[in-house]
DNA sequence: ATAAGAATGATATGTTGTATCATGCGCCCG
DNA sequence: CGGGCGCATGATACAACATATCATTCTTAT
């Protein structure tokens, strides 16, 4: 991701945020341009450190659970709950609407991939669920994968 | 859930680890027991105070957590990853034989059940997943649902 | 009986996350 | 302009979840 494209997205992030009240403030950007610029997802304690290192002040990581709060709740971040780490919206990224979040997480590089799911494939899981006797309420589905330049690396 | 139910239960459950070389020693079933009679799933330190006041004697939450690493290793118990939480196989309940378990989770009263997914959608995913760039290793699937009764008592 | 190995206990520490009160900072209105 | 209100951040403490490591006890085979 080139400055450019980083300046157009922080550039959207802000007006999403405005929209809804808030404010897209200098440390908030930061740790979304870390977020948007790790090759994985990052947990408070990663994101710290990183913010340490790249900003000269550091940032106490209550504040960045706070901030990854307010990004989350902004649609900007999402957390994954296999591992504990977050990361930046994709959708923000590639400017499509927001929906519900799939993953695809490489168990060995630990990258995560947002993908979209079909409709079809989330309505038969609703109506299985249904059958169960449930209600499926929110379907961010995390799949424990392998991307394919870890497979082409073990083989 | 009787005693009677418990203990076919849990004389599977030692075929289960001795073919494996393993033991299901007393403390180890008293946890299978536990997580068995839950109607919850139960967190490493909740089921140190549930075995604690069930015992007697107390158990440190260290020997919880390597039970429950041996249970998981012996497919008696799943972890829940989005909550931290341990439940007692379905399978070995109702006979079956192990598979990669889904879960239903509801949001208000904790109640989790486990579920077959069809091999269809299983394969949809896969595909999917493949198309993305990865391959699907494990799909232990978490939906967030709300149950019918707790459905019922909202309205 | 005893030695080897498995299971458990005790202790310390690492990781993730929340609660709470204090401080700073921007912005609006008089 | 400046005083005060509200949002954002800092500082501190602690709760919840989990692992590392060494010591002790129990089982089992010879």
């Amino acid at each position: 991701m080139n400055k450019q494209q980083l300046s157009r997205i922080t550039s959207k992030a802000k007006d999403i945020c405005a929209r809804s009240g808030g404010r897209l403030t200098e440390k908030r950007q930061r740790v979304l341009e870390i977020l948007l610029l790790s090759d994985t997802p990052l947990s408070a304690y990663e994101l710290t450190d990183v913010y340490g290192r790249a900003c000269a002040e550091s940032m106490p990581t209550m504040s960045v659970y706070r901030i990854l709060k307010f990004l989350e709740d902004e649609h900007l971040v999402h957390k994954l709950n296999s591992t504990n780490k977050y990361v930046a919206c994709a959708r923000i990224v590639r400017g499509h609407a927001h929906e519900i979040p799939q993953f695809l997480i490489c168990g060995k590089c630990q990258s995560a991939k947002e993908i979209a799911i079909p409709t079809s494939i989330v309505d038969e899981l609703g109506k299985l669920v249904g059958k169960a006797g449930y209600t499926l309420m929110n379907s961010q589905l995390e799949l424990q994968c392998l991307c394919d330049q870890c497979s082409v690396g073990a083989s």
